[in-house]
DNA sequence: ATTAGCACTCTAAGTGTTCGAGTGCTAATC
DNA sequence: GATTAGCACTCGAACACTTAGAGTGCTAAT
């Protein structure tokens, strides 16, 4: 459906108007706008775009507000993204880059900064690790009866695990573990480091192997961690400061985020590119009466992960593109940057 | 002030019953409990207790509800406490048990126990490691340019740090950087390790001192961590369901927790033992409309850190109390037991 | 000291009224 | 044919008013 150029001037009057404010706009409120019409012209545009399914009144003697379907058309057809100001780009760069050594830290920082700046809720998703494999292992000794494992994964992520055996460890008995571990693992696909796996390797070292469970389960958890995707969540507490969002999908909002395999599922199927989905357009239930738009991101021009923020229906949405679309951009180049080095 | 036992009876279950359903209490209601008088009685008892200020009425027509004195008294005078449920002792092990492997994660558990059994705000510092040493350092390679630290202190903690070098790194530097560094540093204390000391101590390798600064900075930056005062906060979205708490007071207590110098000045100057600030006993003004209840965990003996609950001061004193007394004892004997262990 | 009884007070909830914001429609105008 | 001024209309917010009921304090009897 095409519309008139001045009906969608107006209707993207209401929709700025109304994300600002929160109140319903009226016609006479409308003659603000710079479109030299009274304000009878504006009611029988107004009449129209309301017939069609954009707005609605409230009451009879209340201004307009959006439908889920206004919102729809405006991002749509309407909404001219535009590059963030200089000094917000600035600020993403300079809080992105001083976290510059960790791929984790990066997605971590992406979603405080999306929080800060869009006032709302955000996730990141770590890049799936399925197809990672094990490209090194490290014990460091820690205590007497405790270790700390660190696992090196050949797409460059980092996780360590800590561990306590109920023996006393000594160091040649880490540098065997080290060494027949990384003899084993080393290029492995991290999901094949499983229970079974674990039982064939300890088996192989007889009485050994009986040294070995806190150990190996110290590996699988780590390789369990990274081959599967992490989300971090930022801004929460954002939720209280939100208007046009009420307890109830404040609440569904969290819910949402706190079931790891429904966000997750929802987060990392979302399509490529910048993504927009208002109310009822949500998969999951939960959010239903909010909106979540999201960005992918890439590692060396290849789909990796997701930024999202949540926020009501009412959320600024030009905004939140053009600075979710920034941030998605820098986080794919520095990521990028990291892996090429190595 | 001392009163006279039928009058505590009556207090008490005005308060737990206010608690439990957050409406103003009147007589007839409180002809539930035992008391075995009619509610002409408890009505006299109850304008005495108003007279006193422990109770107030919202408006004439309606019950009774407490003071922030009528909590005082309650909480110092008739409030008894008892042990958690066989159940959730047994619940509070397991979590805490199941991560036997490091303080901080402990700590961190606490905090998300406590904020969960009692639906509200937790938070847990760690020990001060202002007087701790380092005992070791130890670097893992990670990538062609970047390396992990892993700090271990005197007292048992263990952090990591990944940095980024603008060179290659070998092995061998990196065991060159080992070998001086824990030369350099081990037990000295935490706080020793600052810019002049990185600035001496690469200024003694001459040449070779220009390619350590970054990894200098991990040095002191895990150091500084390590030497200072950390807050595990857990639950915040627990002030989306509570009741009894209004927006501004969560936003507060968001604020609190959010301001670490704040937070961190008044949870760890917190006395020995338990501790409940009501309202306006709280020293931070941000918390004048809200409930502190805290604990104290020592480590062999020692005073070492808080676990502490805020909510709305219409919170169960009791059940907190209890929860929180059980799991700071719980925390101080297992840290107690790892650093024993070594 | 306790209690039954009662007059009193005050809120919550419902009703009626007014005011005004915003509308849709119509007839006049460009 | 598009635009606009004018006007009647609608409906909610705000306020006054009423009523019902919960809870009280007081008094006189036990």
């Amino acid at each position: 459906m095409t519309i008139a150029p001045r009906k969608q001037k107006i209707l993207a009057a209401v929709i700025e108007n109304y994300i600002a404010c929160g109140e319903p706009i009226g016609s006479k409120s409308l003659m603000n706008e710079d479109l030299n019409v009274s304000s009878a012209t504006i009611r029988n545009e107004l009449a129209d775009l309301t017939a069609k399914g954009f707005l609605v009144q409230p009451h009879t003697s209340a201004g307009r507000i959006p439908t889920e379907d206004g919102y729809r058309y405006y991002v749509d057809n309407i909404m001219e993204v535009k590059s963030p100001d200089e000094r917000v780009k600035r600020y993403i760069q300079s809080r992105l880059r001083s976290c510059d050594d960790a791929p984790e830290r990066i997605l971590e920082t992406a979603g405080k900064i999306l929080s800060e700046l869009l006032m709302t809720v955000a996730a990141a998703t770590t890049p799936p690790g399925e197809n990672a494999r094990v490209h090194k292992l490290k014990f460091v000794q820690t205590g007497r009866y405790t270790s700390m494992l660190v696992l090196i994964t050949s797409s460059g992520m980092v996780k360590s695990r800590l561990f306590r055996c109920d023996y006393a460890i000594t160091p040649e008995m880490l540098n065997v573990f080290d060494r027949s571990l990384n003899e084993a693992l080393a290029g492995r696909p991290l999901t094949s480091v499983n229970q079974p796996f674990a039982q064939t390797f300890a088996a192989s070292f007889g009485e050994l192997g009986l040294l070995m469970p806190d150990m190996l389960n110290a590996v699988m958890d780590a390789c369990s961690e990274a081959s599967g995707i992490n989300i971090y969540t930022s801004g929460t507490t954002k939720l209280l400061y939100q208007n046009g969002l009420d307890l109830i999908s404040a609440r569904n909002i969290l819910e949402f985020l706190g079931d790891s395999s429904e966000s997750e599922k929802m987060l990392s199927n979302v399509p490529d590119g910048t993504n927009i989905y208002i109310g009822r357009e949500n998969p999951s239930p939960l959010l239903r009466h909010s909106s979540l738009i999201s960005a992918r991101y890439n590692i060396e021009k290849q789909p990796a992960g997701t930024l999202a923020v949540i926020g009501s229906t009412q959320i600024d949405y030009k905004k939140a593109v053009s600075i979710l679309e920034y941030t998605a951009e820098t986080v794919s180049e520095l990521i990028s940057e990291l892996v090429r080095k190595g």
